[in-house]
DNA sequence: TTAACGATTGAATGATTGTTCAATTATTGA
DNA sequence: TCAATAATTGAACAATCATTCAATCGTTAA
C-alpha cells in the first residue's frame, strides 16, 4: 500500500505528501546556502565572465590585457572583474598603474571541466 | 627582451600583444561552445531550478509534486522544467494525467557536487 | 607639479528573465 | 459525453543584469 502510494506521487493520493517532504527535509540544503549555490553558478551563466576566466586559466592579466584580448571596453571588463571578485573567483595585486587579477582557487577550474565535458558530447 | 615583455603585460609594451594573444587562441574554446556553456551554467544559476534538480536527485517527480514541495503554481514550475528539458537536463515521461520528470544525466550531479564543495568553506 | 595612463565608479539604458494570470490542452473517471 | 484534474502556453509585469558613457581616482614618468 505505501509502496504505491509512493508511485502515484502526491497529486492523486494526498498521504505521500509526507514522503517527499521528509526526503527534501533531510537532503536537500538550507535555503541559504541554495541561495549561494546558485550565485556561484550564475557567475558562470555569462560568456563575458567565462572568457575572463578562462583567460585566467593561463596567466594572470590586467584589466586592459582582458580588455584588448576579449575586444571590450576595459569599464566593461572592470564591472565584470568586480563581479567575480565579488564572488571570490578572482584576486588582484596592484603593480604600478595595472592591476593583475588571477584565479582565487582552483574549485572554479574543476566546475568549468565539469561542464565542458557535459557541453562536449 | 622577451621575458620582460611578457612580465610587463599587453598595456605599457604592445609587442606581448600577439603572446596573450596566441594563448588565447590555442586555448580559449570557440565562441560557440563558450555560449553553450554559459547557457548551462545559467541552468543552475537560479534558485528555483537548482531546489527542482535537488528534489530530481532523489526520485522523480511530476509537476504537481514539485509544485507542492517547493510552495509555487504549476505554472511557474512547468516553465522552468521546460528551459530545464530544453538545455537537456531533465527528461520527461507521461503517465495519465501526470508528467514525471526526472535527470537526463549524471553530469547534473557532478557539477552541482562540485559547486556544493565550493561553497561550503 | 603636471600630463598621461590604467582602473574604477555610478547613473542610465536596453535586454533578459522569473513569476503571475488567464486561457487552453490532455487525460481520466463518472 | 461531461466534469474534474494535471499540465502547458503566451502575454504582461517587475526585477535583474550587462554594457555604455562620463567623471574620477591612483600611479608613474617627465
Amino acid at each position: 500500500m505505501e509502496e504505491k502510494i509512493i508511485e502515484n506521487g502526491i497529486c492523486e493520493e494526498k498521504e505521500i505528501h509526507f514522503e517527499l517532504l521528509k526526503i527534501i527535509n533531510e537532503k536537500m540544503p538550507s535555503d541559504e546556502k541554495l541561495f549561494d549555490l546558485s550565485e556561484l553558478f550564475k557567475m558562470f551563466g555569462d560568456p563575458t565572465r567565462m572568457k575572463i576566466l578562462f583567460v585566467l586559466f593561463e596567466s594572470e592579466a590586467c584589466t586592459c590585457d582582458l580588455a584588448e584580448v576579449l575586444r571590450m571596453t576595459s569599464s566593461a571588463v572592470s564591472h565584470q572583474l568586480k563581479t567575480l571578485q565579488r564572488a571570490k573567483l578572482v584576486k588582484s595585486r596592484r603593480d604600478g598603474r595595472a592591476v593583475y587579477y588571477s584565479l582565487a582557487d582552483d574549485h572554479v577550474r574543476t566546475i568549468i571541466s565539469q561542464g565542458m565535458e557535459h557541453v562536449e558530447e
